[in-house]
DNA sequence: GCAATACTTAGGGATTTTCCTAAATAATTT
DNA sequence: AAATTATTTAGGAAAATCCCTAAGTATTGC
């Protein structure tokens, strides 16, 4: 993805990966270190972390040097910005109430034919 | 991506592309052909219809051939996957209940020093 | 100090993604 | 029937993604 990325395309291009989101789901039950997040997962390291970086840079994780490990934490709201833009939508769409705009729509449709 | 994605994987992928996120919006409102989604995006028409297909893909969106019009609608309950997601893991993160789990945790991994 | 541990950096390869142009097809409209 | 409209198919280039190995660097335990 290109260096412009909007927190909405960075937050849902790294919840598109079953690794990332693995990580998340142990996270979201307690802090861990870089070494332990990756035990469960059969890739080298290096990989691994660049899985933690994306988190890291979609905000959805914060990560911290202590001592020669990495503990990596859920950050606060980390879903908030995701959960908002799906809410949202969600709303619009209902709000439409039995596709009466498309009602509309359509009416004014026949109209220009 | 492999051939063998998770509904979530399509699903959030497709998410974090702001192209594919615009047309979703724009479905929210009402339902419109393919040629409607297209024009306010400086994009050929082959390049849109491939975001179109990713969007259906990851069961966001339906779509049906009339007339040589190809029209779109939001899948009914497009955002429930996602949000289902993102909802679980707020709870399991917020049942943490002031980093409880992290106290004993650090705890513990103070008694093994 | 020396070895072990926990990353971190560097570089590279396969696949996927995101865009393009050109040409084909299918359904109106004239 | 011929032209126009609305895609659709084919093929291809550039960049991003996701994985790897090999070789650092920094901290800790003996």
């Amino acid at each position: 993805m290109s260096k412009f990325d909007s927190t909405l395309d960075l937050c849902f291009s790294a919840l598109g990966d079953p690794t990332r989101r693995m990580i998340l789901e142990r996270l979201a039950r307690s802090e861990a270190t870089a070494g332990e997040l990756a035990e469960p997962h059969s890739m080298a390291l290096p990989s691994f972390m660049e899985h933690l970086k994306k988190l890291e840079a979609a905000g959805l994780i914060t990560s911290e040097k202590k001592g020669r490990t990495r503990v990596c934490q859920l950050a606060p709201d980390a879903f908030s910005p995701a959960k908002n833009w799906l809410t949202e939508q969600s709303v619009i769409w209902e709000e439409r109430l039995d596709q009466f705009d498309d009602y509309i729509t359509n009416l004014m449709k026949e109209k220009n034919k």
